[in-house]
DNA sequence: TTTTTATATTGCAATATTACGATATAGATG
DNA sequence: CATCTATATCGTAATATTGCAATATAAAAA
């Protein structure tokens, strides 16, 4: 086979999974980066921030948006990209929490 | 092609990009959630805790604990799997970075 | 030592991802 | 309207991931 067994899991699982499997590309991380550095949402001219052509660049956004860590609108020939704070709230509550539940660990054998 | 363009990119993006690939599938972030729920590194029964065959979990592991995600030992015939704390760190301090400068942002269209 | 038990590795089929050339789309500009 | 500019989509090749049966490995138990 091959096919991911998604929905053999949790909701939240497959929610987390999703949004890393998002950020699971450089090229997708550059581009969060990039929006994050010019701070503003009109973020016209990305494909040249990027070492990769621009049907590549766009797919990634694509997928970025698909999975919900970008929202975006088309303004025009430009387009209007911003991150959403919800989705990073999300992930940083997850990481968060994890990091909390192993400070209050007992056990430790590594 | 097709082949990932990984060294056009820093390394810190490589780093965040592999931790995230690692937590890109429902069934590693089922191991990360039966790890923490134990409260031990000793978890010889991962296995049966997941609805997939011994083989492909093993490959979950291995693919978890090559991104240094979880560190381990073989005791006999069980394993002592952890998660590293540090990586875990890494990510949790990515995404309050990314919120905190989400929320100094001034231009906000979307 | 043989068997049992538990995990790792190999090999392979099915599927998904990555990248980009070619082309389509759509608003802005002349 | 024709052209320019910027992004999206299509089609396709190269590569990576996913899953498991079969098999290997290795310590524990009988």
């Amino acid at each position: 086979m091959g096919a991911s067994k998604t929905h053999h899991f949790s909701q939240h699982q497959n929610t987390i999974a999703s949004l890393a499997k998002a950020l699971a590309h450089p090229a997708r991380v550059a581009i969060i980066d990039y929006l994050l550095s010019v701070d503003t949402c009109i973020c016209g001219d990305i494909v040249n921030e990027l070492p990769l052509a621009q049907p590549t660049v766009s797919q990634h956004l694509r997928e970025l948006k698909t999975a919900g860590i970008i929202k975006g609108n088309i303004e025009g020939n430009a387009i209007c990209y911003c991150i959403d704070e919800n989705v990073v709230a999300v992930l940083q509550a997850y990481f968060a929490h994890i990091a909390q539940l192993l400070n209050h660990k007992k056990t430790n054998c590594c």
